[in-house]
DNA sequence: TTGAAAGCGCTAACAT
DNA sequence: ATGTTAGCGCTTTCAA
């Protein structure tokens, strides 16, 4: 706020009309009679005029402020996601608040008390494992929240995403039909991330219901980064039998898997297959092309934004929705090398 | 806001002291006695109370909310720059507001509208090229402004960025250096977008001062998809003689023009060399790796915080920086085709 | 060291 | 159709 913004009062007396006039003016302009209107909306343009917001919010007890928290805004993974939501979001005229958590539960809890005291008036949050004292803090605030990128059926809270763990198995029954039983997994951490966790519960699940010994499956947990990635794939490597694919958990691990592997001299998917999770654009130029499970990322964006909205306004309105994936068959993944 | 949130008022009565006492435990916890300020936080934390925002915004007449305007969130041109920006800011408290123009003017201005209107102290806006409007209203209201990602010696506005002509001069030197002669150059669209403009004037520049007939090199402007990249090659493989080198305006561009040469069989760069600008990561990701100009995002975002916050605490002390790009080179240039 | 009271800009009864 | 008035939650003199 500063100094030289003109107050609802300026425009009072520059129109010649009470402060009231001007609020109505603004908030239910058919409440006022169309030729002081007019005047109104001449002295607001002369002045410049923009409603203060922390004034009204105090008044209406409404911010139309809606906060989300994303584990991270440094790749692409949620960008889609969170421009579908907030291109909705300014449909309906509520502004969106982001702050990111990088993927640290504690500063996951700061950034939704920050968005809470800026007044936001419903959540959207990733993912739905949080420590106790977040999920108290939320409930006792009773603030509307949304958790996306999961769906749990039987949950009382809301969701609009779709199931991990499914679609984890989805990917690891593709690569057992596609001849390989030599596998390695390469997951992001789990602790805290339940999105992550359930993916490789899937793989895991997927991979013993084919009767493959799973005590045999290399698993290794480790930061979503291109050089965490480079690292797993070295420790990959110098195991025998080696494998001959490589579950990521999602797709910027598959990214720095590939790549690692091509700077070593290997062929993939000659040597060794790769597949992702979540088809984040670079999915698609990598080479070769990653196979990798599709998250309707703008949908669940735009519904989520819809189904929140809904429960700000009348609580107990929104709905769980849950979205699809499908799988997308790129190059990475081939039959298995003799 | 809701319902449940518990007002400095319910802490008052809990702790059994004033609203005042309150306040100054927060505020300036220095100027309170050990015992009470004890006493206090206890019933803060038995609470669970946050500060409401409005309510202090209007007393005090500042936000701690510093807004922003980027081009797009969708793909990760500016993603990991404000992202530093964000850290840097809430390290001193202060929160982020981000909105989105999607390189449109118009909207450009409702977002910086509603950003002032929510309170924001400060605003970071990409580029510099704004309309009259737009222009007036940040400099009616006296907003700290701050552009990033552009960089003018002589003006009386606050940069944070780099020479976009320079950069655009370099790329097209080392292009020219390389042999090749007959170029095309595939641009974003100028109008209303300074970057573009300077880094199209740059090449150009380089161009001429190296004695190729400028009239002989195809300049096509197109929106920063790799859609649009597609198309543009399209056009430009048609042509007679046949360019050796594009010069893409950015990374987007000119990934979507070395896929779409790969996908119609042309080899890059062995019969067709592409550059880019920015050095997004798929840069590194695509096939051959792009030769770009390399932005130093964080270093900008961190810097921008920090320049921005000065000017906003203590008005005229905020300072201009200029960052310097380098190109990095990957196998996407080589020497011309015979 | 603490409390009382005024006021920040706005909206929403209630009056007129 | 418009004006009056009383807060919304917080900070900040000014007193005590």
């Amino acid at each position: 706020m500063n100094g030289n913004a003109p107050t609802l009062d300026d425009v009072a007396r520059a129109a010649g009309v009470s402060a009231a006039t001007i609020s109505r003016c603004i908030n239910s302009p058919d409440r006022v009679a169309e030729s002081t209107r007019r005047r109104v909306q001449d002295a607001i343009d002369q002045l410049g005029y923009t409603p203060n917001f922390g004034g009204r919010a105090l008044a209406t007890r409404r911010t139309n402020i809606v906060g989300a928290v994303i584990p991270s805004m440094a790749n692409a993974i949620f960008a889609e996601g969170i421009q579908a939501f907030q291109e909705e979001l300014s449909r309906e005229k509520v502004t969106l608040l982001i702050g990111s958590s990088n993927y640290d539960p504690d500063y996951e809890f700061e950034q939704i008390q920050t968005l809470i005291s800026h007044g936001a008036d419903g959540l959207l949050l990733v993912g739905s494992n949080r420590p106790e004292r977040t999920q108290r803090f939320l409930d006792a605030r009773r603030i509307p929240t949304l958790n996306v990128w999961c769906y749990q059926p039987g949950s009382d809270q809301l969701f609009v995403g779709f199931d991990n763990c499914r679609a984890g198995a989805d990917i690891a029954h593709l690569v057992i039909e596609s001849g390989h039983r030599n596998l390695a997994i390469v997951s992001g951490i789990c602790e805290g991330n339940d999105r992550a966790a359930d993916r490789l519960a899937g793989m895991k699940q997927a991979i013993g219901a084919k009767g493959i010994d799973l005590s045999q499956v290399t698993v290794l947990q480790t930061k979503y980064s291109f050089e965490h990635a480079a690292r797993a794939f070295d420790t990959i490597i110098a195991q025998s039998p080696r494998p001959t694919a490589i579950l990521a958990g999602n797709d910027v691990l598959a990214v720095g898997l590939i790549e690692r592997a091509r700077s070593l001299g290997f062929s993939v998917p000659g040597d060794l297959s790769v597949t992702g999770f979540d088809d984040i654009s670079v999915a698609q130029f990598v080479e070769p092309g990653l196979t990798t499970v599709r998250v309707p990322q703008v949908q669940m964006g735009q519904r989520a934004a819809e189904e929140l909205l809904a429960e700000i306004r009348h609580p107990g309105s929104g709905k769980s929705v849950e979205m699809l994936t499908h799988i997308i068959r790129r190059g990475s993944l081939g039959p298995p090398s003799a």
